[in-house]
DNA sequence: AGTTTTACTTAACACTGTTAAGTTTTATTT
DNA sequence: AAATAAAACTTAACAGTGTTAAGTAAAACT
């Protein structure tokens, strides 16, 4: 009786295909600027329908997020894959992945790390427990750890020293998505300066 | 004839309302969470009064981070004038009042340099030029020269390296505002490693 | 006292996210 | 094949949003 099956896949087609065209609206528009019913327009379906597949607005960006994160992550763990280099080196491909990242999907980074959707009460709606996000972040984790291990950055807390490179990456992510008619030097030697300035500060 | 000035003083009292009254809504609720007619109950005007003072939402909340920011620049201009220490220390010393008044003012900090309102272009709505936010980075500029001349920090692009910093403060500031469920090691000591690791990164 | 200017309000438009109730389509059972 | 049950989807509505055009009340000037 495979009737379950294909309805459970019709389902499935129909998730995406909202997730589809609300992914491609957010990045081009923002969110903020794209309505549940121009959604709905574009899938040629109510717009009530689609609070069957996702629980509301935020639940939608939310999920469009965990799957462009996906895409992060597989960069990252790929990095981390080539055998190759110094943990210092991974640690600092790794730190433009993130960027660069940020920069290829300005729309998703926004979103997701730059304006995490608050309740009235200022809670975040979407928690990192668990996320995307989290995962990424421990990527940078581990390469802090191998490239203590190896004397390539000084000794000290790794909790705080991840914060620290995050805080940096993140900073020049978000400046550079968000203040684009700031006088910004070339953003490559932006970049370049913020992980050499970063690396350089907490090496040994 | 001091009838026209006791009118434009009438009319600069109501601005002054209106912009009170908003910057404390905007502050405990967040500015998506403050409607026009929230404000306008508040102070016990019509909604459409405040658009006789302010061209529409985005205009209350600019003047509100101009003039919360006026407060910013004070405070880093009075540790610049304080002759006292080698300009590395001025620099420090600004860096940690750039983020500890983002902390203490997180609503007017976010809209200001988190969240730029965009348009449904992604066009900026608040320029930067001459807006108090570039006099505020231009006393980063200035504390970077200094630094410089007298060799604590390398040579350098000034540009570069004021923008490299801007990115740190930035981003440690934007994390603690933004991700209040991540598990943030404790802030002084994450702002200290900031800080710290920074500086070190831009010695000579 | 009458006229003009300024200040403010009412009513409305065109939207928003979201829900409850109703309809159509599909599958299962008799 | 017809009746029943279940799932998928839509209609209509609620309560809210930012904003504007048109109208009213108050103050100032003539």
């Amino acid at each position: 009786m495979g009737v379950q099956e294909r309805r459970e896949r019709e389902k499935e087609e129909l998730r995406e295909i909202i997730l589809d065209a609300a992914s491609e609206m957010f990045a081009q528009e923002g969110y903020a600027n794209v309505s549940m019913r121009k959604i709905a327009d574009k899938i040629e379906y109510s717009p009530t329908t689609i609070y069957l597949y996702f629980k509301d607005k935020s639940d939608l960006l939310n999920q469009i997020c965990e799957e462009t994160f996906g895409k992060l992550i597989k960069t990252v763990a790929a990095i981390e894959a080539e055998d190759s280099d110094a943990p210092i080196n991974c640690l600092q491909k790794g730190m433009r992945a993130y960027i660069e990242f940020g920069l290829k999907y300005p729309n998703h980074y926004e979103v997701t790390f730059i304006t995490p959707i608050m309740d009235f009460l200022g809670q975040e709606v979407h928690p990192y427990e668990g996320s995307s996000g989290q995962k990424a972040f421990e990527h940078i984790t581990r390469q802090v750890v191998g490239s203590m291990e190896v004397g390539q950055i000084k000794q000290g807390d790794v909790a705080v020293i991840s914060q620290t490179i995050w805080a940096a990456i993140h900073g020049v992510t978000a400046l550079l998505i968000g203040h684009q008619d700031f006088p910004f030097v070339e953003k490559e030697i932006l970049i370049d300066s913020v992980i050499k300035t970063t690396i350089k500060g907490l090496q040994a």
